[in-house]
DNA sequence: AATTTTTCTTAAGATACCTTAATTTTTTGA
DNA sequence: TCAAAAAATTAAGGTATCTTAAGAAAAATT
């Protein structure tokens, strides 16, 4: 159950064993069904979320109820509304899974406290969000300078794996299109996919 | 010349004496006129930077001589290519001062010991990426959701401070619109502004 | 296997934003 | 203080993407 989670973490930072102990007890297991939310709009994100299993999503939902999905995530991922996370205000997004799911989540009390215990996981959530950092400064500049038709073929060449469990129409909204952009686009790309 | 990173630091982890020297010491000053680079395509980025005054870009320039805004940065805010830095890679943005400006940096190498010497540099670091990264989240919702009117109302409001050392073709640039647009824009707006 | 629900496709008309190009205004530097 | 450079405006025509609406295909449920 915890193996994905202490590999994830020993891929940055080094952690004895008595360290690894301390993050399995403290992460714990939550199963979701297809559909099923893991966060509302309005509910506090006391929690720092890793997915163990499955495929989720990250979107916000505007007032005419347009769905903009702002990420997804799957094995190996970490998912959360940071900025509630970290505010301690309601979130405004909505975390849901696109299939079944299994999340590792630890509360955020019990996290600060690890922070003092194990200094290299301070360390390891400053990497990680580095990290995310630039992926989400990649994806701003291309969202400036490509096509729709140019950021759906990266997309795709770069998250085969996710691409084949989501449904069309939510990588359109990652991609900030409609599905019917989408399909056209797919079919004039045809065979060159 | 110091004062305004010490201060930065101190707003989100608490430093000792000591650990206030070492960071003095190693952030060395750079100075730059208006218009000159900090930060050219190819080059490595091998410094952590704070801007202490002035105002800068980071930018990236495509193959049709295009050019694409990804972060302005004044007094007080941390200015990089981040993915250079890390991956030690030739940078792929360019940064250049808009105005007169100073920024205080620090080698990756000695930023690295430092991690080790005060853990709460760690820590600061840790915080600071995680609010990036929930700033250019929003940007990212904005982006997709908002009309380019919309984005460039809450830009005034919100950096009003920028918006004023800044020229209107550059600010285009970062909502990722046209010159000629934003121009239309805001004769639009007329009074509502 | 049949039915319902979800997802994808097609197409026509609408629109936000772009491109190009010329002109005006503002800022900079000699 | 004037000339040159940089920045902002205007406008006409073009294009990428959206909206709406309907139907087809695929997947889920009974």
């Amino acid at each position: 159950m915890h193996e994905p989670l202490i590999q994830n973490i020993k891929e940055l930072v080094i952690l004895n064993e008595a360290e690894v102990d301390l993050v399995e007890e403290a992460f714990k297991p939550i199963t979701l069904k297809k559909k099923q939310f893991l966060l509302q709009k309005g509910e506090p994100s006391n929690h720092m979320r890793f997915i163990a299993a499955g495929c989720l999503k990250l979107f916000e939902i505007d007032k005419a109820g347009r769905e903009y999905i702002l990420q997804f995530g799957i094995k190996g991922w970490w998912m959360n509304d940071l900025y509630a996370y970290l505010s301690l205000k309601p979130v405004t997004y909505f975390i849901q899974a696109i299939v079944d799911s299994v999340v590792l989540q630890i509360h955020r009390d019990r996290l600060n406290e690890l922070f003092n215990e194990i200094h290299m996981l301070d360390r390891f959530f400053r990497i990680k969000t580095q990290n995310g950092y630039v992926a989400l400064q990649e994806r701003t500049i291309h969202s400036m300078s490509q096509t729709a038709e140019e950021r759906y073929y990266n997309f795709v060449k770069r998250y085969r794996i996710m691409e084949q469990q989501i449904p069309q129409y939510m990588i359109a909204s990652y991609l900030g299109i409609t599905p019917e952009h989408l399909s056209t686009i797919r079919k004039n790309m045809g065979s060159r996919l």
